[in-house]
DNA sequence: GGCATGATGCTCAATGTGAGTATGAAGGAG
DNA sequence: CTCCTTCATACTCACATTGAGCATCATGCC
């Protein structure tokens, strides 16, 4: 941004040759497993390897909207509206063997899908869950791993001070399926009856619906349903529990 | 990212003609005062204008290296090590009206520094009051307002919930000295017992020196002298008083 | 009708925080 | 030298929030 020696006057050409993309890291609630979207490289460098979806920023777009339209493309997934927001510049000089390349990574929190995420672009696209990638069973192409990790904390810190947990459910939800959203990002378990308290005290971050009905989950009572409120940030924010057992179902 | 529809193969030439640039916020203490460093600018466009000190990315230099290279360009500040960490990217495409640069913004907390500072490539440089660019009296080149608006709004909200207050201050300082630097940079008054009860009860916050001597500020007692702990997160947080008054000093 | 599962309500104790009050220690003004 | 201002620091109390346990109710399944 400054005007100290700049590489050499206006002539684009002579700039360094960076590339500048965007990936984004879709996140999701399926089947109890916090998910992330992954594609199939099709092509050198990491072929056949998993990757977060993403592409070239084109010359006269914004970076955020070249991750909304990757992920179109590589995916078919047509949502209206989502969660989206900026997570961190990857830059190291090697990340990519090919050349240089800056890549500005999103973040994106999404319901669970029905829709089968079929791959345009890239070969194939699908979910897989964050606690199998952390564990190791898939490694991820370029320094995309590291790019996950910091998005799941991300979001597990993000959810402890937002309202942003509302985002992994749809419309009509119970406090049961929100508290599951905390479950399935933190791995842990929450105290039902603790959570539904802190949960209504907060003012704005869900409005009942005046009905019951069905759990977007199997058995049990079925539960009173919800819509997002207008809240946006918690205060006081819901804590993880400290990490002294953390147990799964 | 991804291997779709790359722009043109492997000639760089071809690329859309991105600039990369790295800005450094550095946030600082002065005079009772949170205060940023600017540099005037010497060319076109925003000639006269103060900007954040920044510089073109080199094409085989880390982002943050870039950041910290230009602080000591710009400015002559030598500081052996001090807290850096990434703000966010800003990309608009006609933040810059010469060509599309990507700009990585990054934050850094510094002591208050005696030594004055000395312009090198820029023309001049110095310390502003954050509270003087908040107030309008001062409008800053390219989308620098709000790079500063949002690195204010960071350190903010980081002070909270980490150690990172710490940095603000040099090694021996007083409860006193610390909370004043809560004070400034969230523009309110905090109760001194109540502040020094909660950083004493936070494990590895500070560590006591077990001397008592002069405050870095002014008048009153000597208080007791510490120096910064291993804690970086603050469990739970120090949260920012509800605005509902703020009045100042 | 039993039973498992989950929703909800209630209570209690521990903890953390905001606020007020009191006292000690240092420097400056008169 | 003494009053006065400015902090540092200690103590207390009320109150809000939280974690945990228990009790009850509503559903679906055998």
């Amino acid at each position: 941004m400054s005007d100290a020696v700049a590489p050499a006057g206006y002539d684009p050409s002579a700039y360094p040759p960076f590339a500048v993309t965007s990936d984004i890291v879709v996140l999701t609630i399926r089947g109890g497993e916090l998910s992330v979207l992954l594609v199939e490289r099709g092509n050198e460098p990491y072929a056949g390897c998993w990757a977060l979806p993403g592409g070239f920023v084109d010359i006269d777009e914004p970076g955020e909207e070249t991750a909304r339209r990757e992920l179109v493309e590589e995916t078919g997934l047509e949502i209206s509206s989502f969660h989206l927001e900026q997570l961190r510049t990857y830059s190291a000089p090697q990340r990519d063997p090919r050349m240089r390349v800056v890549s500005t990574a999103y973040l994106a929190f999404l319901p669970d899908l029905p829709a089968p995420v079929a791959g345009d672009d890239a070969a194939r696209a699908r979910f897989f869950a964050v606690r199998d990638i952390e564990a190791g069973e898939v490694t991820l192409a370029f320094d995309h791993d590291q790019i996950l990790a910091d998005a799941v904390e991300r979001a597990r810190s993000k959810i402890e001070y937002t309202t942003l947990a509302a985002a992994f459910v749809e419309k009509p939800f119970t406090l049961g399926d929100l508290r599951r959203v905390y479950e399935c990002v933190w791995g842990t378990r929450l105290h039902p009856s603790n959570f539904a308290r802190k949960v209504l005290s907060t003012p704005g971050f869900v409005r009942s619906l005046d009905v019951r009905g069905a759990s977007q989950f199997e058995g049990g009572r079925v539960g009173a349903l919800y819509e997002t409120g207008d809240a946006t940030v918690l205060h006081p924010a819901i804590l993880r529990p400290t990490a002294d057992e953390e147990d799964e179902r």
